[in-house]
RNA sequence: GGCGCCAUCGCCAAGUGGUAAGGCCGGAGCCUGCAAAGCUUCUAUCCCCAGUUCAAAUCUGGGUGGCGCCUCCA
């Protein structure tokens, strides 16, 4: 298995810590509004990799937050005039669910910020007894960043000269302007938690570093954690300052790998809250089937940026057509087998090279064309059809293409009466035809056309699909 | 301004030193009553310039053009 490390800048064949296991946390969403697509391209490829890393043989041990501490939660709740738990739940039950419809499987802990308090006093106290915090007079508690030697080696970046002279130049008790909370008093009691520093709450960049030391830590290694991941954007300064939480308040480095997923932009743009022009999951399942969207989302390589829009989502969708297509083709066909093929291991090698979708693609489909030709050339083929099959099988299982029953795939959004008029329209082609009355036969065929709705003859029957 | 990424067929997109995967669209054909589906087949020398090398889309330097982070963000 090779990974692309992020801070390192280079592909790296992956070791893990400890033998035959991995630790994987993934920075999960803030729970104040529906997720969006970029939520999906993130939970997507870390899905991925775990099902990769778990083909590998490895036992994945794979962790992604929901923060539910957040000023926009609390914005949130105050202009509802609800509680915070009423906001955070509800986004919680909606995330879940949109993840759940394109296929993304649980990660084995969802740790929540409420419930890692505990972690997060503990760490921020040995980072006070080491000397890489500080309180200011109003009780805020702030990471020295002067103080690690180490920051910054993380998003490689030079701190600028402004930056350096903001002691003097900001009012406010800040040692360094890169300094961060790490616990925010605050006055008001309604929406804060008791801590041994006072009410307040904590700053957003030390629950991952506080949940990573509670559930995965391994701590008798060189690093924390085997992979950590997330979205671009979050390199810094949010990595930054985990990173930093970490090696100052532990005895080491937070993640051995590190990968970022690049971003999803909508028409060219990107998609970001600032600019208002988020493009929610919810929205998008409305119009494309689930696995469509997991499809055309997971078809591009991690990394790089992805430009979402409906041509492109297109004509991934008839490329995930072809497989389900297959699928109809080898119906009824009972498999179970564990049994190795050449394709599996082809599949296999190419996601293990840094997650390469694009070539296990390739691979894709130049299985589907091979059985497709061999069907077509000589009839029975029992043998090809199993291991077809077994392929078939595998897709589903590392990459979660091809879930679906295959008629019922094609069929989506069709309404029961539809159905039903579709069928008796069959029936009565079927009639001409057997007539050769064709002139009839071609009617009812565009008659069902303007259903949306394509046929095919074919020896089994005839099938029909929505266009 | 600081740091960084990217530029491959009409479109999407792999390949990162050994002579350009795959998909969509389009052309031709096979199959079909006709279609659809499937199959066969055709379509690029890799933004520009210079250099390194026996050999470069792949490395180096310089352009040009996109884009990201530096503020909440997946």
């Amino acid at each position: 298995m090779y990974i692309f490390d992020s801070v390192q800048k280079i592909k790296r064949e992956f070791v893990s810590l400890k033998k035959n296991e991995v630790s994987l946390y993934v920075c999960g969403p803030t729970v104040y509004d529906d997720a969006h697509l970029g939520h999906a391209k993130s939970a997507l490829v870390f899905d991925l990799l775990s099902r990769v890393l778990r083909a590998e043989g490895y036992n994945v041990k794979y962790a992604r937050n929901i923060t539910d501490i957040d000023d926009k939660i609390i914005k949130k709740a105050t202009e509802l005039g609800v509680s915070i738990k009423e906001i955070t739940d509800k986004y919680t039950e909606a995330y879940h669910a949109d993840m759940a419809h394109l296929g993304i499987q649980r990660p084995d802990i969802e740790p929540k910020a409420t419930e890692s308090l505990d972690a997060m006093f503990l760490m921020i106290q040995n980072l006070l007894n080491r000397g890489h915090a500080y309180q200011i007079s109003n009780g805020d508690i702030y990471f020295d960043t002067a103080s690690d030697a180490e920051y910054l080696s993380i998003s490689h970046r030079v701190q600028n000269e402004d930056e350096k002279q903001n002691r003097v130049l900001n009012s406010n008790e800040k040692k360094n302007s890169a300094d961060f909370a790490l616990w925010k008093t605050i006055a008001d009691g309604d929406i804060s938690f008791d801590s041994p520093f006072g009410k307040g709450r904590p700053g957003w960049h030390l629950e991952c570093s506080a949940m990573i030391e509670k559930h995965l830590t391994c701590k008798d290694t060189k690093y924390a954690i085997d992979i950590h991941g997330g979205g671009a954007d979050l390199l810094f300064p949010h990595h930054e300052n985990e990173a930093a939480q970490t090696r100052c308040s532990t005895n080491h480095e937070i993640a051995a790998y590190w990968m970022h997923n690049g971003f999803v932009n909508i028409d060219g743009e990107k998609m970001s809250k600032s600019l208002g022009n988020s493009f929610f999951i919810k929205d998008a399942l409305k119009v494309y089937d689930g696995e469509v969207l997991r499809f055309y989302l997971l078809s591009t390589h991690y990394r790089s940026n992805f430009n979402f829009n409906e041509e492109d989502l297109l004509a991934s969708k008839k490329r995930l057509d072809k497989l389900y297509r297959l699928k109809k083709r080898l119906f009824g066909l009972e498999v179970h087998s564990d049994m190795q093929t050449a394709f599996k291991t082809k599949l296999l090698d190419a996601l293990k090279d840094d997650l390469n979708v694009s070539t296990a693609l390739s691979v894709i489909d130049e299985m589907i064309s091979l059985v497709n030709e061999t069907l077509d050339s000589a009839g029975k083929h029992k043998e090809l059809k199993r291991e077809a099959m077994i392929d078939m099988a595998y897709i589903e299982e590392l990459l979660g293409f091809g879930l679906e029953n295959p008629f019922e795939y094609f069929q989506t959004g069709v309404d029961k009466e539809t159905k039903v008029k579709i069928k008796e329209l069959i029936e009565e082609r079927n009639e001409a035809k057997k007539a050769k009355d064709f002139a009839t036969s071609d009617s009812l065929r565009d008659q069902i056309l303007s259903y949306g709705i394509t046929i095919m003859d074919t020896p089994q029957g005839t099938f029909w699909e929505r266009v």
